[in-house]
DNA sequence: ATATTTATGTAATATCATAACACTTTAACG
DNA sequence: CGTTAAAGTGTTATGATATTACATAAATAT
């Protein structure tokens, strides 16, 4: 404790300027592909785009509905395969306890993707606390657990609606 | 920390008395019932039964499949409504990022629910450290979010896997 | 004894996710 | 270049998980 850390926190809040962050995120979705030298397609683009304007977390459905660059109707294959793609590289994250689907806002490097929940206005922040992550490690290794993944989501009321 | 804690770990032990503990299980769940004047039926003591006798997570038609009591196929229904009841009196975890249950096998009381879920075995131990979940609450608190609910899963690799 | 609540049986359907396979595009390399 | 290998797409079908709806039956409360 006591030791000064950068506020790892974040929760997004009601006004903030949604439209430079979805394009911050295609811009850097768009360099990560290009460094590892991968394919950063139409179907890609089409999902990150649409998961990135809702910091609410999207069923597969959900996104499939919203394909529709192309005009037609996408068969459920067509989404999953750009989801799948698109968290390989860090850049969406699944939440298991919703079977849904959220941008990352966090830098991809310190990653532990911790999630916080609101129950009422379904907005989902990323709570990315290293000590959080350290303790987890910490406790499981006593039992000699080795850890490889974790999943936290935290399900409760965000500032903004607990005020009312 | 310094301070002394019971060790709250746990990871079934390959060579533990199963069947004592099944038992013991099963009479506990009769006696919570009981003290909240609820029925233990023989649905849910057949479903409680089938998770109880596999530390591996089950899957609700893996369960399903066990539940020959009476003889004939039930539908799937029938393991969802007994599995809602048991998860409801925490005797029963459902584990998000598996769909799929296990028994509780903590105390009741200071039940924080994280899972140590063994990617070898299959095994499922419950990690209920109060360090990490007072760690989320109070990093949460700082963005002024409030938690109702924790799920942590962490997967990686148990002591026994891990030996060898 | 009757009313109310709780649980069950049964069928149908909703929701989420993947497999298989033929075809096309891209990139790699001689 | 032209050929080949790898990666991505289109399409169909199917698998896996979970819930709704509604009629009936059993337990409990009054």
């Amino acid at each position: 404790m006591g030791v000064l850390m950068k506020k790892p926190i974040q929760f997004p809040s009601r006004n903030h300027n949604h439209r430079s962050c979805v394009k911050r995120l295609l811009a850097d979705a768009e360099k990560e592909c290009h460094r590892q030298k991968l394919r950063f397609t139409l179907h890609r683009r089409e999902v990150l785009q649409i998961i990135a304007s809702s910091h609410r977390p999207l069923g597969a459905y959900d996104i499939l509905e919203q394909m529709n660059f192309s005009g037609k109707r996408q068969a459920p294959v067509v989404a999953y395969r750009a989801l799948d793609f698109l968290i390989n590289l860090g850049l969406v994250h699944r939440l298991n306890s919703l079977n849904a689907f959220v941008a990352c806002m966090a830098a991809r490097e310190d990653h532990t993707a911790q999630f916080l929940i609101c129950r009422n206005c379904k907005n989902v922040g990323e709570l990315n606390s290293i000590r959080v992550s350290e303790q987890i490690v910490n406790d499981a290794v006593q039992v000699g657990f080795r850890v490889d993944q974790q999943v936290v989501e935290i399900i409760g009321i965000c500032s903004e609606c607990g005020e009312s």
